[in-house]
DNA sequence: TTGTAAGCGTTATCAT
DNA sequence: ATGATAACGCTTACAA
């Protein structure tokens, strides 16, 4: 491989005029220029970014750490962080953590010594990213948090506004005239699953709804979730008309719960998710969800690292992208001819099986 | 941060024996042994990636170059060979080519400059991968080509057994009555696709189906290609009464064209798909497939890597997965009711809509 | 405008 | 067994 000194005693030159030419860092005489950039051309010569970096103290590379890479919302988000980082020149290290924040922390440590431009993270559970984000700033490197954010996170943050999506999807079950309602939401230790139970219990209340706790249930974040909770859910008397699903993984189990209880969707039960994953589209029935952009969360956060990259010391930025709904086929009125009665009302259809 | 010199500054040693202790790459004594491993604990030493790699000629990271994380079959690859690598101590750099041969050229000439420990590529279509991957060679740096592969490769590969088990899903859909057999395969310009169409078609000579051409048509490996090409078989007469799908995402496609065109699936025709995508089981009705494990292949790839860094000089590898079915709801027999005549017999029953 | 040389944090060679 | 030192490929004062 062609270095910067076969460059410079091809084109009859210094190293220093070469890194010059190659940099822009002083003005070279044209002929003299275009014979360093020939010697460029004729070797294929691309700079050491190895070199590169340990002299400047920072490489062309961003860090971004995720839970992992399987889970179906990720890849959009590293997406769009690759592509926006990748048309301004840098590059992607990519780390999974299983949300397991010792992992995370183990990854943090060596990453560190990359030199890397910047960090996108969405931090594991239990997450001490705070911490340690601390030590990456003294250096000047930026760590921008998204999705959901660790205790006492200061920096800067892109997130959805998981609230309001919440919120916008409970209300359409409610002016459908769903009254018996219910949620599973996600794990309540992540400030985006609690952000939408949130907004869930705000529609819920503005439309002065009873709702019994048993009728508000906790799950992971993923398909066995949604059936366990949502076999609980279907057991309750009065049954729920329609449930809300912290997201789509989880609503995808509450579809298998309705189907295996032996009940229909929407008919019988309207389910909501949240992500609007590619999946959505093909459930049976096609499922109705808050859409977020995965792709502008991470290219945001990308935004962000380069604007710090290119000097901005400001306050921290704290970025929400608003979300949509997608209605589907998983969203009807409640059947109409069971009159509806307050969950108080006891009974007033035996339980399914 | 800490670097060697402040360690071999607090354990008063010489910074060759920070680096002996470190390294094992010479005996030290036990006392000066421990006083230098203390002073990097308690510093939170973490050796310069960068340095090392510089000197060494060589990094701990590995490039992988893929066409499209949100593809959905790519996670579990990059996962699996994540997962692999970073066991022994390897990091990933993700590059996404989008299948295009200049930017995985773009990719190819920059990672190199990392030093990188060994390549993992899912070529490009038209891929000019061999040339390149004869550099890396050149300076002992492996690199296993996996999933589909670029002209004249000789290098390590990981793939599927893509024939046998399009063969073995064919051979499925005969035995269960269908002699009206159609497919859509990926880009034939692809290895896979070219390989899946292959095992479509040795099943059919191997029952002495006559298949029309007209019956096997080529798509791009998405939904919109399978809507496009289902459209226009379901057209023929006679109607095919099952589809060999090239991957999920045609299979997706068929699916919905089915549904569009007022038929059902899989009463009125069978679908079989490939990949075994998570969505496989959500679709309606389950979508029956190949099952190939993405994690797999990229585990397995990041294996071969390992082997080579460690030094395995021997001739290159080329290891074939092994598929299996998944049967869901998407296939069904014929419907018995029509009496199955030889495609060359003509219409037997109006054309649908 | 161009050249010289120090130094980034390691590893490896060679003394001691 | 340990220490001194050159070198990896580049950037950047500073000198010319």
């Amino acid at each position: 491989m062609a270095t910067m000194k076969d460059i410079a005693k091809i084109a009859g030159v210094s190293l220093g005029t070469v890194s010059h030419v190659l940099n822009g860092s002083a003005g070279v005489r044209e002929p003299v220029r275009r014979r360093v950039l020939d010697a460029v051309r004729s070797t294929g010569y691309q700079p050491s970014q190895l070199a590169r970096g340990l002299r400047r103290v920072q490489t062309n590379v961003i860090g971004m750490i995720i839970p992992d890479i399987t889970n179906p919302f990720f890849p959009a988000v590293v997406r769009g962080a690759e592509d926006q980082a990748f048309s301004h020149g840098y590059r992607l290290i990519l780390c999974n953590t299983d949300n397991d924040h010792s992992k995370e922390l183990a990854h943090l440590n060596e990453l560190r010594t990359y030199l890397p431009a910047g960090l996108i993270v969405i931090p594991s559970t239990f997450s001490d990213l705070t911490t340690q984000a601390k030590s990456y700033r003294e250096v000047g490197t930026g760590v921008v948090c998204i999705d959901r954010l660790p205790k006492d996170w200061g920096g800067d943050t892109v997130t959805a506004n998981n609230q309001k999506g919440a919120y916008k999807a409970t209300q359409h079950l409610i002016q459908l005239g769903h009254t018996q309602l219910a949620t599973i939401s996600g794990p309540l230790h992540l400030t985006n699953a609690r952000e939408r139970l949130n907004g869930f219990k705000q529609a819920v209340k503005e439309a002065r709804l009873q709702i019994a706790s048993e009728y508000i249930q906790e799950s992971t974040f993923d398909k066995q979730g949604g059936v366990t909770k949502a076999e609980l859910l279907l057991r309750l008397i009065p049954r729920p008309t329609a449930i809300f699903a912290g997201n789509d993984m989880i609503a995808l189990g509450v579809l298998a719960a309705i189907r295996d209880a032996g009940l229909r969707c929407p008919e019988d039960v309207s389910v909501f998710g949240f992500d609007d994953l590619e999946l959505a589209e093909t459930t049976n029935p096609s499922l109705s969800s808050v859409s977020q952009s995965g792709y502008h969360l991470g290219s945001t956060a990308a935004n962000i690292l380069l604007e710090r990259i290119q000097g901005y010391m400001g306050p921290a930025k704290h970025i929400v992208l608003e979300t949509s709904l997608k209605l589907r086929d998983s969203v009807a009125p409640p059947a109409p001819h069971l009159p509806i009665r307050r969950a108080t009302a006891g009974k007033h259809r035996p339980a399914p099986g």
